[in-house]
DNA sequence: GAATGCATTATTGTATACAATACTGGGTAA
DNA sequence: TTACCCAGTATTGTATACAATAATGCATTC
């Protein structure tokens, strides 16, 4: 895939992204990020091919590439693959998790609830995300992960374009039920539960055309 | 994505790899694609990277771009996903699809139908293949195109290492069915005959080990 | 004669130089 | 004053030059 130099880079300009440092829209000029990082262009450019294939950038040909503002398009299918992938692969790690795994799945739910509240705001993000990834990792089937993974990151840009500050991290609680069905290996009730926990965060959003973040001041005032 | 200079090459190397022109494990030595297409280095390695990430290609650091031979794991995975993503989306081009969508699918068999046997084999499987992204299409989420697209081909490759020869393209037969599901709009039907196509085309593989196509002497005499 | 080390070669990885494109702003003409 | 053109600038796109790495083969030594 990626090199070490380059896996270095990805992972900064990614967690940026997400951490909204860099924000929906902002330009990324391949001239200051290769200062900035200490290398060439050429590494540059081909973290920002990656991420744009990961939709978390868009490259606008000879003018530049920008951090992705999904439209309410995009993110509702965002969240409805989302739905279709997660409920499929929790109902696959119902019938295939081995002790083990439950486990690991378990410490991300005990580390969840400990760090609630306590620490920032992106940390929280991320261990909920590695929950939903752990299931993925357990259905067993390598797409599921690589999927999720994408569709995971952009949720958490259109939570920072949508989100309104508070409660759209996902709940430990709703996570903490969906690991009891998993442990009970209960397909039906874990899947169930996983749509709704999506469905939350998502009508969590404010889906309201005038919160878009505008690229221009052409379109606030056209 | 890629820009027209880029597309060109990846259409043209993407294309030689389905029809096998160049077989797995085959190396495609940058300098000599940059030569053969007129350009330097740098687009070409823009395009292998991306064909990377589609899984078509395998890039090993310092070593070389190597057409991706895919392990019976690997292939397996490919048919498992391609059941759940075509499965779900069969049932929503059910729900979803207009006439002017179904005038198009259908249009899709009789051309199958029309060149089944006549024309070569990778034309015949290519129209096979858009058969199928054009339900994804109707599905109404472009994920399903995103994902079944690199999926499809890779199905190619797979045929490629695995197929013996004949039966493996998909009977026209079954696409018929299957529109003829869609049409009446049964979702249950639909799905199901996607599945036993799906399933069918997998079993016609021969997942025998000794077949699979080894990149090195060592790893025949170990 | 076999094995090891070194030099050579081939290939990829990175940096830099150059070309093409699109934006910006000022000047000029109507 | 306004509209248009043109030059200059900023940025990306492509080619080339250079560096790093890995494979190859020959020579040397035991």
């Amino acid at each position: 895939m990626l090199n070490s130099l380059e896996m270095d880079i990805y992972k900064k300009i990614k967690q940026a992204i997400i951490q909204q440092k860099l924000r929906p829209n902002m330009q990324l000029i391949e001239k200051d990020l290769a200062e900035s990082f200490g290398v060439s262009r050429t590494p540059v450019r081909n973290v920002l091919r990656r991420l744009e294939y990961e939709k978390l950038v868009k490259i606008k040909e000879h003018k530049g590439t920008f951090v992705s503002c999904s439209t309410i398009e995009e993110a509702k299918e965002v969240f409805e693959m989302r739905r279709i992938l997660e409920g499929e692969a929790v109902r696959r790690a119902c019938r295939l998790h081995n002790e083990e795994q439950l486990k690991e799945l378990e410490t991300l739910v005990e580390e969840e609830r400990h760090i609630y509240g306590s620490l920032d705001f992106y940390e929280s993000l991320k261990v909920s995300g590695d929950f939903h990834l752990k299931i993925a990792e357990i259905a067993g089937n390598s797409y599921f992960y690589q999927y999720l993974e994408d569709l995971i990151s952009l949720t958490y840009v259109i939570i920072a374009i949508y989100g309104r500050g508070k409660m759209e991290t996902c709940g430990s609680h709703d996570h903490l039920q969906i690991f009891n069905a998993i442990k009970q290996r209960d397909g039906d009730l874990a899947e169930r539960l996983s749509l709704i926990h999506l469905s939350e965060i998502e009508s969590n959003l404010h889906f309201n055309e005038e919160l878009q973040i505008s690229s221009s001041l052409s379109d606030i005032f056209l």
